[in-house]
DNA sequence: GTAGGTGCAAACAATTTGCATTCGG
DNA sequence: CCGAATGCAAATTGTTTGCACCTAC
């Protein structure tokens, strides 16, 4: 709910209080990371776009950004099975309530905040004496909408 | 259910009946996929394997075999973060109910074979008009037992 | 027979790493 | 100041592809 400069505050001092020092770069990555919440961006498309902010950055700096955040826990490292890895920023809001829908026929891709797992969760904690910190969903699947025009754009999941 | 082998020729019909070639490389790769169900290997593992069965097989064949396995829906291909492929046999019964925990203490992966997404994914086709055919759901986290004992075996997936 | 399958090696693409230089605290 | 962070380019790694040969149907 913070705006914009809060979050990347908070986010800075995260940073800070783990000792790690704060550049430029970093914030900009960040700056970014923040301004494309809703995208998964690839690190490479990461890459391009603070490079508009931050022009000298290299690409070796946002991977290690990106792998230093990730550490930390403010972006997930994901993977949609193309085979590049993506980062999308975990706000506080949307830690433990956040999927995918990947439709096959257009390769949109949804996010749906609600919390479906929590019931789950404490069957696995009962069950199988399981703590879960972090869980993963994705659906794949096809729009009905999709479905009904013959709408074959680029599809990629299926050949 | 079905025996080993039984599943084995069921596979092999499956890929005739979509015009593909049964050869010996696919029968050892598939014989492979089937005696390690259980595990999740990645396609140099299968390499490795495949070759003790069929020595001079090409790791470029088993790459090919494993993405027609999953194009069939046979196997799923599948991805953990750490940077390979992975792949798992989708026999009939986990093919729509099939989860994973991923323990951050001591690396174990164990599978979960219940459904318990049937109803989110009515809910899904309901209140998005989405046709889910297929989905993953992992779960990240501790067995309470390796959080009791400190056993701080190699864990990967927290620096 | 022939189209599809294979093995090999070369090509690719994403990510990582070594190292000299720079910079934040 | 000093160690951590950066940029660059080279190295690695996982995966794909081109092509001549081979094999199942």
């Amino acid at each position: 709910m913070a705006a914009l400069e809060d979050q990347l505050i908070k986010i800075n001092k995260q940073l800070l209080s783990k000792g790690y020092k704060l550049t430029s770069q970093r914030e900009a990555t960040v700056r970014i990371l923040l301004e494309y919440e809703q995208d998964h961006l690839s690190a490479e498309e990461v890459f391009m776009l603070v490079r508009e902010l931050h022009p000298d950055i290299g690409l070796a700096t946002v991977y290690r950004t990106l792998e230093l955040l990730a550490e930390l826990h403010i972006v997930e490292k994901m993977n949609f099975g193309d085979g590049v890895a993506r980062f999308d920023l975990r706000s506080d809001e949307n830690a433990h309530m956040h999927h995918h829908l990947i439709c096959t026929v257009c390769g949109r891709l949804k996010e749906i905040k609600e919390d479906w797992l929590g019931e789950l969760e404490q069957r696995l904690a009962r069950e199988y004496g399981f703590l879960v910190t972090d869980h993963r969903l994705e659906f794949t699947g096809t729009y009905a909408s999709c479905q009904r025009e013959g709408c074959k754009r680029a599809s990629k999941a299926v050949s």
